[in-house]
DNA sequence: TTGAAAAAATGAACACTGTTCATTTTCTTT
DNA sequence: AAAGAAAATGAACAGTGTTCATTTTTTCAA
């Protein structure tokens, strides 16, 4: 146990000290109204700190964004097991909306959000958006070997299911579902699931 | 012509100044990197002036969120023209994505930015976002009388048609469509809606 | 164990933000 | 021309992200 090695330890420490409260106040607070001293006070350092662990504010957010990926990964990787591939689609479907409606902030932070991804050379940093868009584009391969969606360019096909779905998480994130007086949020995204799985099935 | 009503005309050209100077800068740099001494440079008046006119920032964004559903809502009248209900929802399908390609800032504005609408008491704000939803739901409800969409809640139906749509205009709009390497947007879009399309085509 | 070098943390400072309000300017009416 | 009302001002407040000279802490060789 060297010395160097202890420094390196605290120091990937220390980021998962920074984040955690990052990750704690963006999703109390929103993103923009979490302040870099909000986060400093928080884990009792001074604001100037962070800097020394990450760039800027942008850095922590791509920070998380990743860790969301990796989660939502690491939930969909039992689904390998479905082994019709439709029914392993829908299911797929539904756990991406469950995930995105019992991490609202997180979804956000990955698929709304317009903060970082804009910003410059960020190619490196979507490997997890990327692997789980492949899990999307193999699934809808394997439908259509079993006869589905005959005759469809899997990129486009993948967008529109994926866009299906989205669509839906988006509303609920961004509090457009309030445009249904009457109706309950959770009874509009699991109908609206539900209807477009039924669309797919005949499809 | 009193001087009172020239008094109150000046008031709305006054209005109309701040909200066309806000619309621009707004659409360039976006809501939040957009500030009020922004504005009131732009229109050679001092940052408090602005306040004479609007309660704050989000007043005047919400002036620009009913602008833009005037908008769209022009846009739609003449497809009242289409007699076969089932053309005429592929018809507002593709003139909605239209909306929010050539509008895309606006759109962002309309129905993801999630600055003012979670804020208190707003349901009078949003008569022109019912009518909107209004047409889709009547929309749908004439496709059911002609065969279509058999024994389904058009409340929940219109969500899952909207969510569709509202799914890629959004990937778009947030420059989530940079997923995919070798798409272009505007092919992804395009054949994203028609594959949708065709799966209505079909139920 | 001490002293110098390196690393880590600080917090004041900078230029910015939205918003308020006492003061000044401009216009209207008597 | 004087008085009153309306409009515009811009300094001030409390906040923001970020930088950096200074201070504190830790490391390591003599």
């Amino acid at each position: 146990m060297t010395i160097a090695s202890r420094k390196q330890r605290e120091k990937l420490e220390m980021r998962r000290t920074i984040l955690d409260a990052a990750k704690e106040i963006f999703l109390e607070k929103g993103f923009h109204s979490t302040s870099l001293r909000n986060i400093a006070e928080k884990i009792e350092y001074s604001p100037g700190t962070i800097y020394l662990y990450f760039k800027d504010k942008d850095d922590i957010f791509h920070a998380l964004h990743e860790e969301g990926f990796t989660r939502l990964l690491s939930m969909m990787q039992p689904l390998q097991l479905v082994s019709d591939p439709m029914e392993r689609l829908l299911a797929m479907g539904r756990l991406y909306m469950e995930f995105a409606y019992h991490n609202k902030d997180l979804y956000d932070l990955m698929f709304i959000m317009e903060a970082p991804i804009n910003a410059g050379v960020n190619r490196e940093k979507w490997e997890m958006g990327d692997r789980t868009l492949n899990f999307l584009r193999q699934v809808l391969a394997e439908c259509q070997e079993t006869g589905h969606f005959k005759e469809m360019n899997v990129e486009y096909l993948s967008f529109m299911v994926w866009s299906a779905l989205h669509g839906m998480c988006a509303l609920y994130c961004r509090e457009r579902c309030q445009a249904y007086e009457h109706e309950q949020e959770t009874e509009l995204l699991r109908n609206g699931m539900e209807y477009f799985i039924k669309l797919l099935r005949q499809a």
